[in-house]
DNA sequence: GTGGTCTAGACCACT
DNA sequence: GTGGTCTAGACCACG
């Protein structure tokens, strides 16, 4: 899994962005635990107090908890990782509509397009006279 | 305008985006003239060779043509410019989708999605109880 | 018509040349009268002697007769004429043998794939079903 | 092998033309390695930003594949570099055509006469009385 | 050590 | 004054 850190924005942000991501994709399972620090400092090629800050902010989203003893594990709110992931959802779809706006698509036009492309991408994969809605 | 030059991708490559966003938006229309290679870079505070790259592939994928002593304008004929458009649209469509599924949203969850946050969008323009499309 | 003179060959050389096809073509035609060194050394934009010495290998070559006291005439020795274009003909045409060589086909192969592209440009002009053999 | 480039041209058109044709005739065979830019840019007794550039037009028109760190290889797809050899060959027999028929020879004559040329070039590698075709 | 990118500055052809 | 080309030299990412 790539860290691929870039410098034009903070270390910390993109660090929880991915932390996010691994939680909400389900790499970090719900009550699961999550790796120490220093490791993930390593893993990432980071100075541990970034990483730590990361958590940090990881925590006060209510995505991770921490046991004083024995580390910090993926909270086991489900609802607390659902609503999470809406939230980058949504801010996912308003930017994306943003971006069709500027091509000069309404967001019901961005809609029937995104469609069109759905079908095209299905119909790749299934034989013609088959109903192409794999998954 | 901003040019809002990153330096973690090739300069010319956000050029040409940017570039080709003005043409497709209509700040530069089919038939007008394109700023002096010279003029656009000091505008976006490259040197002239890296605009004139940029340039150089924006012609090869068809949107401008250049007149060897007169300058550049954007091509007339807006078949092209449609093309790119969806070229583009569809980028930046199959990309949002790549970014949802990897939340955990199949294409047609995602479109579902999609669609609410439209008309939430819409319905805060409009009183409570009416229908709320497009405002 | 275009001079074009590069700087890569000897001016009068190109100038040779350039008069040896207005000969061949028929611009100058036999017996006609060639234009002064003055006026030809204007049109080219070099120097009268250049312009002389080219003349001077002209009539060297039998295309043009001086006459002392009424300047320079094509040939009318229309032999001479067809004996120089076939010279020229042939240079060409070793020439290109000598490419199509480079390239991989034998004079063989050559002169059949110059047949194709001669029917394809004659087809192109030709509506189906006709002899296409235009000309 | 010679460079021989002129200044009457774009230098690295003429690179282009050079580096296609060690393709073409397997002077660079499909798959085999490209020297790198550096060494060509010193063979050629050019700038290595020219090489690049060509070797980019290169890549553009598909002969050659960059990896990105362990040099440029010819393409394996040899099909490709048929139809390369098949389209310089369509240019150079054009061009054939034009000279000639700037001369006075239709197509169909210009056909012929390069025949008796090759006929003359084979009948001097062949003894008197016999046949002469292709030596 | 490879290719890729960028800057700086120059000269050219064309009109 | 336009775009096009070329040189010189630098830095970067990648492995």
């Amino acid at each position: 899994m790539a860290w691929n850190l870039k410098s034009d924005r903070p270390i910390y942000i993109q660090i929880v962005e991915i932390l996010s991501m691994r939680i909400i994709s389900g790499t970090y399972p719900p009550g699961g635990k999550v790796p120490p620090v220093r490791e993930l400092a390593m893993e990432a090629g980071v100075n541990p107090n970034t990483m730590q800050k990361a958590l940090t902010d990881l925590e006060r989203s209510g995505l991770i908890v921490t046991q004083r003893t024995s580390g910090r594990t993926v909270t086991e709110d489900s609802e607390a990782i659902r609503t999470k992931r809406e939230s980058i959802a949504k801010e996912e779809t308003m930017m994306y509509f943003a971006k069709m706006e500027q091509l000069g698509y309404t967001k019901e036009r961005a809609q029937e397009f995104a469609k069109q492309i759905a079908e095209q991408a299905a119909s790749r994969y299934t034989l013609p006279g088959e109903e192409g809605d794999q998954q």
